[in-house]
DNA sequence: ATCCTGCATT
DNA sequence: AATGCCGGAT
């Protein structure tokens, strides 16, 4: 539901759908009318398609869904492409992935490579390349670093507007002194 | 117009 | 590499 959707506008229908399909195995035996009828209001309804054709993938057979950790492995499934197979990887198994989602991209230049417009095919791929770099030792530890990483894109440095003056990283960051020595230094 | 915790298809 | 997909908020 998150794939290009705003968060605020998915917590509400996620419990509802929750409540309607709470497993996997539901999802997989319900009539598509009624999976799409839950996920209306969204948009983008390719994503509640591709979440059945997932659900009846993973729980072929009657046996028990089981999820894959690996992000190679989860890349396989319909719906699922390089962010949410990093975010999977990272958040559900603590595995130590990588992860750009628009605002992993967008921090990451802002901090680390001013130049670079994510939003190029170029671009994206460095976003990639920084993440991976910028990955700490351990994968419990790496669960809290892509946390953080998409919090503070989603509440500091937005794409509208940069808190510099709030941000923890400003000191190391290498748009600070470009964007906002004037405006937000004390 | 632009943006949002993208992906599949071409 | 480019585009279509959906809809609400800024």
């Amino acid at each position: 539901m998150l794939q290009q959707t705003q968060v605020s506008r998915v917590i509400t229908k996620y419990a509802e759908f929750l409540h309607r399909f709470p497993t996997l195995e539901a999802v997989a035996e319900s009539r598509p009318a009624r999976v799409r009828e839950a996920w209306s209001g969204l948009g983008y309804y390719a994503r509640a398609r591709n979440l059945q054709r997932l659900a009846r993938t993973l729980v072929r057979h009657g046996a028990p869904a089981a999820i894959p950790g690996d992000p190679e492995a989860l890349r396989l499934l319909p719906g699922i492409g390089a962010y949410t197979a990093g975010a999977v990887a990272s958040f559900a198994y603590e595995r130590r992935s990588p992860l750009v989602d628009t605002n992993a991209a967008r921090v990451l230049t802002r901090v680390f490579a001013p130049d670079v417009n994510p939003r190029t095919h170029a671009g994206y791929k460095h976003t990639w390349e920084i993440a991976r770099a910028v990955l700490p030792r351990t994968g419990a530890a790496t669960y809290v670093h892509n946390q953080a990483l998409m919090e503070l894109g989603a509440l500091v440095c937005t794409a509208r507007s940069r808190a510099c003056p709030e941000c923890p990283v400003r000191s190391v960051c290498e748009s600070y002194a470009q964007h906002c020595a004037e405006s937000c230094a004390p």
